[in-house]
DNA sequence: ACCTGAACACCGTTCAAGT
DNA sequence: ACCTGAACACCGTTCAAGT
């Protein structure tokens, strides 16, 4: 009836927004259109379809990102930051990362720090080394923690700061190994 | 009408196989019961949910992995050859390795390896380390052939023998950092 | 150009009722 | 004990028709 406009910004808006409030489970085309006052098909006047819409996500979680990183362990412990910041981040920017690899900032500025130390293919292996063990950390994490979340897995005793020590051990490790 | 009686024996045989061929998008429970002659309903008296399902999938995806390896990077490809033999593999195992970290023997089994060079603690976190690297590496590479599948992204020219490289490139690195 | 209405082909899960 | 039938509350995507 009404026959609404909608952007493309407001769609890909909306769909962060429920990416962070409600985990990938939450986040439906049909739930956008329903927030946006539009129906559902209306969206893909804007958007191909909803990996699409994932990939461009994924860029807005990276935003921010340095392009250029100080060294490795600080580009690491950011790029963990951001995924943590949205509720099943890393899920989502792992399977960007497959889809539209261009798309993914971390993996350029993590190969930028390495082309000094070596060839153009040893580089790109070291970045995507990084970026597996973050992005698998990451995505662990996440994953129970939206167990907890939906209370099918109880929550461990054991204190946050425990895992910042795991991710800190495994990096350090690595980064040691690269070198 | 019929009343066909099935065990929960057949109905993770299937889910398995279902996997294997079609994927993970592939996997339905109204797939499962279609195939085994049944409705939907009747699984949930063998089954508590897809994710119970789903878990009971992933062990039987790395089962007969060493529960005593080798060496660490023996064990490493073992479980990356592994996981490459069902399509989404590495996705499965990494939601159930929040879901019921117990059931995965990889962890134990590297574990074990990294006990005698460590404390408890850091053997875990070298194990985890060695296991978030692999499944990151091969997530994306599954999600990359899964787009490659369906069209939706092209085929590199890079021929296969390349991920071997990168594979044996980054757990070199880490096993070296980790020693 | 952009949206509606409505459909198509699906999902996971629950549960009274049947045998 | 185990299954059916049927529903509930959803999905992503397409497309003629309207404005």
């Amino acid at each position: 009836m009404s026959g609404v406009k909608v952007t493309r910004d407001q769609i890909v808006d909306r769909a962060y927004e429920l990416l962070a409030e409600a985990g990938l489970s939450g986040l439906s085309m049909r739930r956008v259109a329903l927030d946006l006052g539009v129906q559902p098909g209306a969206l893909y006047y804007h958007v191909a379809s909803k990996q699409e819409l994932l990939a461009v996500v994924a860029a807005r979680i990276l935003k921010g990102l340095p392009g250029v990183a100080k060294d490795p362990r600080e580009a690491a412990g950011d790029f963990r930051s951001a995924l943590l910041r949205v509720r099943d981040g890393a899920e989502v920017v792992s399977f960007v990362q497959a889809y539209r690899p261009d798309l993914l900032v971390p993996t350029h500025a993590l190969r930028r720090l390495f082309t000094g130390k070596y060839d153009e293919r040893r580089a790109e292996w070291a970045a995507r080394t990084v970026v597996h063990y973050v992005l698998g950390f990451v995505a662990e994490e996440q994953n129970h923690a939206e167990l907890v979340r939906a209370g099918i897995v109880e929550e461990e005793p054991a204190h946050s700061g425990d895992s910042d020590e795991a991710f800190g051990f495994g990096i350090d490790a690595i980064l040691n190994g690269l070198s």
